[in-house]
RNA sequence: GCGGAUGUAGUGUAGUCUGGUUAUCACUCAGGCUUGCCAAGCCUGAAACUCGGGUUCAAAUCCCGACGUCCGCACCA
């Protein structure tokens, strides 16, 4: 697959197109069909139940988009996320002004106006550094969107950048509400915006994007996670500075790189989410250590998390793990000027956070790349059951029975994600539902209408994968559908919960 | 943002160089016939020149601009 075939694909079956295409579209801006909606909640209410819900001290919020200025100059997103840009004047090479002007060992405060900098490279005689032509007046690059809000548009604010900020300024009140237990944990699914330069590659790099972030607050003196279940699991992880993966157990993880328990817990956890529940085949699967440059100043430790996909040219990133330390906590406290530590036992604390943080519209795109098989004679997206957009379809094998296919229908369609087809043969309507991954079908034959067969009231369940039929009471079909459909996440923890059988 | 390429039904395309019939073909989709389990067949139908300006008797075709897409560069705290 390419990226043209995913497009091609995303919008020939209801998946997603660009927003206003009517209009020609927005580069970076997209929307989701129908279905595409249906895939994406089943994988956040999936994300959710796995991350979120397994301890009983994290919780799910729901934020707003917009930040006022003071919060993103106190978490150093203003003085990070606008840079001073200037440009060759005949090769229109882009450099960031800071670092041409630090490269030269002149000093310049960080928030320095396009004014100041036009002078210092004057009077420095600055020049491009690729063909020494005379460089360009200095110009912001805002990689945030700004906003003005009231009658006079005189407050300013910005479209959040990333869904964590939100996180952190409700992390006080959450606290206290939360009867002050640590570990906590925050999270949130919803847009963040960047104005990105060149969005590219489909849902890959957008300006409006989905994240899914869980913010843990934990007492960094005492954390201990339980990690035996665990610690012989191998991980896959290429390391900063080096050019091959390796496979390494949690348990050495902890041992030999002296990687916190808790970080190598999580980095477990993730493991499991991706090859077991969404099913990536453990080949395409790494960890990637971020350091130096490519890390972000706060981070303490920072892996990115990299699926293989094929229409995005190799490894690339879907989320990511990082210690945050107490960064963001202590700058709010210091910008807000508010108390955010909180007491564990006689002391007064900043917890420090882990933040695991997922791309939801990659991962969306990942499933289509890497689960979209072609056959010989026909097309499947091989997804999950419990991701697919329907359920299961009901199909009467012949349309002369629909009065008993939709009755089914009818009774199911309020339980289930259930989709009816009458139109086409059979051999087609297989097909419209093989392609945008729906497990089961659910045929109504003329046994299951006839008396005097066996098959009195039974129907066929048709797999999606290998095309095998099974036979059952008709009704028997919510029960089959609840059981093979419905995200258990408990079969998939090492933690011990209590199990729904 | 720069440079190059490019934009035709829902999807993929022919036609553009060299302006000139009712814009090609396939799949898809809808209705019908047929069909007793895997995209079958037959009939009928719906459906497009990205947008705006210009040149011309005449523009999908040539020119300019906008928007989108792709590749490279740059960018991606």
């Amino acid at each position: 697959m390419n990226t043209d075939e995913v497009i091609s694909f995303a919008k020939r079956r209801g998946f997603f197109w660009q927003t206003a295409e009517i209009y020609g579209g927005l580069s970076g801006i997209y929307d989701y069909g129908h279905i595409g909606t249906l895939l994406k909640r089943n994988f956040e209410n999936i994300w959710l139940s796995f991350f979120v819900n397994i301890n009983e001290n994290y919780y799910l919020i729901d934020c707003s988009n917009i930040l006022p200025e003071r919060s993103l100059i106190s978490s150093g997103h203003t003085a990070h996320f606008n840079d001073m840009i200037v440009s060759c004047s005949k090769c229109h090479a882009h450099f960031r002004a800071d670092q041409l002007i630090s490269d030269k060992k002149i000093e310049v405060s960080e928030g320095a106006d396009s004014s100041t900098i036009d002078e210092i490279i004057k009077k420095y005689k600055i020049v491009c550094t690729v063909c020494k032509s005379p460089l360009s007046m200095a110009k912001p690059f805002n990689l945030m969107f700004d906003l003005y809000l009231g009658p006079e548009k005189s407050d300013k604010a910005y479209l959040r950048p990333e869904t964590a900020q939100d996180v952190y300024l409700n992390f006080a009140r959450e606290f206290n509400i939360l009867r002050k237990k640590l570990p906590a944990g925050l999270a949130i699914i919803g847009k963040a915006y960047r104005n990105e330069i060149s969005p590219r590659q489909g849902l890959y790099r957008l300006r409006e994007l989905i994240q899914a972030e869980l913010q843990i607050f934990f007492n960094p003196d005492s954390w201990d996670v339980d990690y035996k279940n665990v610690a012989d699991r191998p991980l896959t992880i290429l390391f900063y500075n080096s050019d091959e993966t390796e496979c390494i157990p949690v348990k050495n993880l902890i041992e030999e790189h002296a990687i916190p328990s808790f970080y190598a817990y999580h980095l477990a956890i993730i493991d499991i989410f991706y090859k077991e529940v969404l099913k990536i085949p453990d080949d395409k699967f790494r960890f990637h250590e971020k350091g130096g440059d490519e890390k972000a100043f706060y981070n303490r430790i920072h892996m990115d998390i990299e699926v293989d996909i094929e229409s995005l040219g190799g490894f690339r990133e879907v989320g990511g793990v990082h210690y945050r330390g107490d960064y963001d906590l202590t700058s709010h406290a210091k910008g807000s000027m508010q108390d955010l530590s909180v007491s564990v036992g006689d002391k007064k604390i900043i917890p420090h956070v882990l933040e695991l943080s997922f791309g939801v519209d990659r991962t969306l795109w990942m499933l289509l790349d890497l689960f979209y098989k072609k056959e010989e004679e026909r097309t499947i997206l091989k997804i999950p059951g419990y991701l697919s957009p329907y359920n299961a379809a009901i199909l009467p094998l012949q349309n002369d029975l629909n009065g008993e296919s939709e009755k089914i229908f009818r009774r199911l369609n309020p339980l289930f994600r259930v989709f009816y087809d009458t139109g086409g043969s059979i051999g087609r309507r297989y097909a419209r539902m093989d392609e945008i991954g729906t497990p089961f079908c659910i045929t109504v034959d003329y046994e299951t209408v006839d008396k005097q067969s066996s098959n009195y009231n039974t129907v066929t369940v048709r797999y999606r994968d290998d095309k095998k039929q099974i036979r059952i009471p008709t009704t028997d079909i919510a029960d089959f559908i609840r059981k093979n459909i419905v995200f258990n996440p408990s079969i998939f923890m090492p933690y011990t919960l209590p199990s729904d059988e």
